[in-house]
DNA sequence: TTTAATAGTGTTTATTGTACACTATTTTAG
DNA sequence: CTAAAATAGTGTACAATAAACACTATTAAA
């Protein structure tokens, strides 16, 4: 979340008559096959020394998407990736400067060792392992936080979102690997095997990576399905909950 | 949408540093058995007589929701409905006045027929049946609306939504009914009797209702499913498109 | 040369979806 | 008064999919 240039003491309240409104990016990717999120650390009042979910204020010229993108590369360099709209958090005292409605958004990242960087905002910039996130953090983002998670989860049942975490060339059972731990439970791996091939999603490739034991064949996303970067996949076909009348 | 107090020629854009914030509010019923939409009618510029969603702009000590359902009052008179955040709008050109960032909710209600009213604001409010939609909306409410109807869609599939738009006893063909409209496809008759009583969220009543042929059973839903307005029911159960290993 | 480790395939059974035929109970037409 | 039309509701057989799990394959390391 961005800042003003003041301190509780020299901030007065009134000033304002409309609410702020801000973007705030919650940031995944796979570090060593573990679901990780950014956070960065703030320098300023309020919650000086909390660890926040990166944003800021919109500019008047550009969209939230725009915002976004924006605010994501001046904290950690990133462009060109996955990112979608969350949900808007509005309520009344989240903020102790002013009204600030923060339009939250998911974007996910193939992890890159290199592209950390600190902004001038924060004292520190850092990949925080979801599973251990007890810590409290500034604002609402705790509960912001959680709601990704939580969204996240249920998109990949039915989407090809878990893509935009993968590098180009990946092998079956890493994409499995990336389910399992998004979806928090363990996949069958005959059962996957025989899904992800009949989606005709992947296409097969000549390259093959060795390790300790067979060495496994990688794959990549067929370009007209990955490219767009849209929801193309269902994992659950749509057979219709409901039952359908085709006559 | 709100309006201020002026018009294209009094008015002077660079007056504001800050986005607005309003909050929009698709509002779904059902009439005769037709899935409609509440539309007002625009008394000022800009798009003065045209037809637009039903909003206006926050107030500083009331949350997004508060908000959304205090215009739905005033333009509507309803009360205690189901209303669900759906989706931020904020592209920089979406409103001629100053940049404007909605936040757009969906609402169903129950059709009854006096609650409708006109407020100062607006020349007139109707119902339109959201088959019959090509007309002109104001600002980019067209695009809000078609999101709102296939978020509604898609929502049908897996929860439990449609019991807000039917009256406390009704029948499971009138069930099905809803579930057509809404979907846009026929289904069948002897499955959707299975798999909605199979669900458990139906209480027989010793109500009947009659009709040209043979009288209909009259159900409500278990107050503890749909009392709470939450999302519980899946249509399609949860056996994971992705399969599971439940060693 | 055996064993461990990882990759990948096949098959069987249980569950669920789909289509559609059938029965039931009322009003309306002749 | 009776037959037909209209609507409500049930039953069943077959197809499609999911779930479980046993099996084979190919490599490095012991």
């Amino acid at each position: 979340m961005g800042d003003h240039e003041e301190t509780a003491a020299t901030y007065d309240a009134a000033r304002y008559d409309r609410p702020s409104v801000t973007v705030d990016v919650v940031i995944f990717t796979l570090i060593e096959r573990e679901l990780h999120v950014l956070l960065v650390q703030r320098k300023r009042w309020p919650y000086e020394g909390s660890w926040a979910i990166p944003g800021g204020f919109i500019n008047m010229d550009e969209s939230l998407e725009q915002a976004a993108r924006r605010e994501l590369e001046e904290e950690t360099g990133v462009r060109d990736l996955y990112i979608e709209q969350l949900f808007t958090f509005g309520d009344v005292g989240r903020d102790p400067r002013t009204r600030v409605i923060s339009v939250a958004y998911i974007a996910l990242v193939r992890f890159d060792a290199q592209h950390l960087r600190v902004s001038e905002e924060s004292h520190d910039v850092r990949w925080f392992p979801v599973s251990a996130l007890t810590r409290d953090l500034a604002f609402d983002h705790e509960q912001i936080l959680a709601f990704a998670v939580s969204r996240l989860r249920s998109k990949l049942e039915y989407t090809t979102l878990a893509f935009q975490l993968l590098p180009e060339l990946f092998s079956i059972l890493e994409l499995k690997h990336i389910y399992e731990q998004i979806l928090g439970e363990k996949l069958d791996k005959g059962n996957f095997y025989r899904k992800i091939k009949e989606a005709g999603l992947l296409e097969e490739t000549t390259h093959m990576r060795e390790g300790r034991g067979r060495p496994t064949r990688l794959w990549r996303f067929k370009p007209d399905r990955a490219g767009d970067k849209q929801f193309v996949f269902r994992w659950r076909e749509d057979r219709g909950g409901i039952a359908k009348d085709t006559k």
